[in-house]
DNA sequence: ATAGTAGTTGCGAATAATTCTCAATTAAAG
DNA sequence: CTTTAATTGAGAATTATTCGCAACTACTAT
């Protein structure tokens, strides 16, 4: 699982970041910055809550301007799990990929495996509505070994 | 694409919901009765919001637990798109099958189209959280002939 | 370097969404 | 018909999200 902090020093960690937010065409402020720092540490995805308790410094408004911009630019992705829980991760760096969640105690695992090539063209030749897709969501749900051993 | 009410005259519709209830161990209550009468009568998922304004002779907190129990017996489906919408349809009387989402205005389509069945296998095979799987989540993206037009 | 400008921030208030509490009610079983 | 455990309604409490606007700042062009 590649992180960007895997590639640039701490000394250069700021520059990069920075870099990283130019390249998708955003203006490198102070909180945009941080988060991106943030989750660029994290190895699943994190709620809004998580990133605005570990960032204080930053207004709440702000977390979620920057996960806007961010989410709008491609640079990070949203995964909608339930109701309560739209979590955010970073895109760059990483492999498409999905998720498996335990039912149980929400714990996650990465999935690299998507779907096979040709479903989405036959889901189009299907479909009344739509000529094109632009993306999908995919999420897997399961109870995990260690909460299965629990029953 | 079946509805409860093709299959039962407007006479016995009480009943009817009352059995299918039953049939999923949920106690038949008013709010419950009138959530799942009016959700037979969709052809695409609704919000809590939506719900909760058809229905206003019964509290929003009722529609919370009807639809959280009725997801819990796999009466009801939870259809996550993002962060401020939570979607609900009936499960009963329809095949699997998930919704492409016009990214423009949100119309919505389903498709019953799924995965091929041994990409479950192929994912478990890979992950060392999780032994089995119970369900997945997938929806489709994409801007449909509507707003593709206005453009 | 410096100044201009458009875009961004922080704050707190406004709004919306969700959960909670508990006394009163009711569905289902005996 | 009675009993009982589960459910309801109402509103308060909590949490999540958005908004408005004056102050600030990243980037651009001098």
């Amino acid at each position: 699982m590649p992180r960007l902090s895997d590639q640039y020093n701490e000394d250069e960690n700021r520059n990069s970041t920075q870099d990283l937010l130019w390249a998708h065409g955003i203006k490198a402020t102070a909180p945009r910055i941080a988060v991106i720092d943030f989750l660029v540490q994290q190895d699943n995805p994190l709620s809004i809550g998580d990133i605005n308790k570990k960032l204080p410094k930053y207004s709440t408004a702000s977390i979620y301007r920057t996960l806007d911009v961010c989410i709008d630019k491609g640079l990070v992705n949203r995964v909608n799990i339930d109701r309560s829980r739209a979590l955010f991760e970073l895109t760059f760096g990483r492999k498409h990929h999905h998720h498996i969640i335990c039912t149980d105690c929400g714990d996650m695992e990465d999935s690299e495996k998507c779907l096979p090539q040709d479903i989405e063209k036959t889901i189009l030749s299907h479909s009344k509505k739509f000529s094109a897709l632009s993306h999908h969501s995919l999420e897997f749900f399961g109870c995990c070994k260690k909460c299965d051993v629990h029953e």
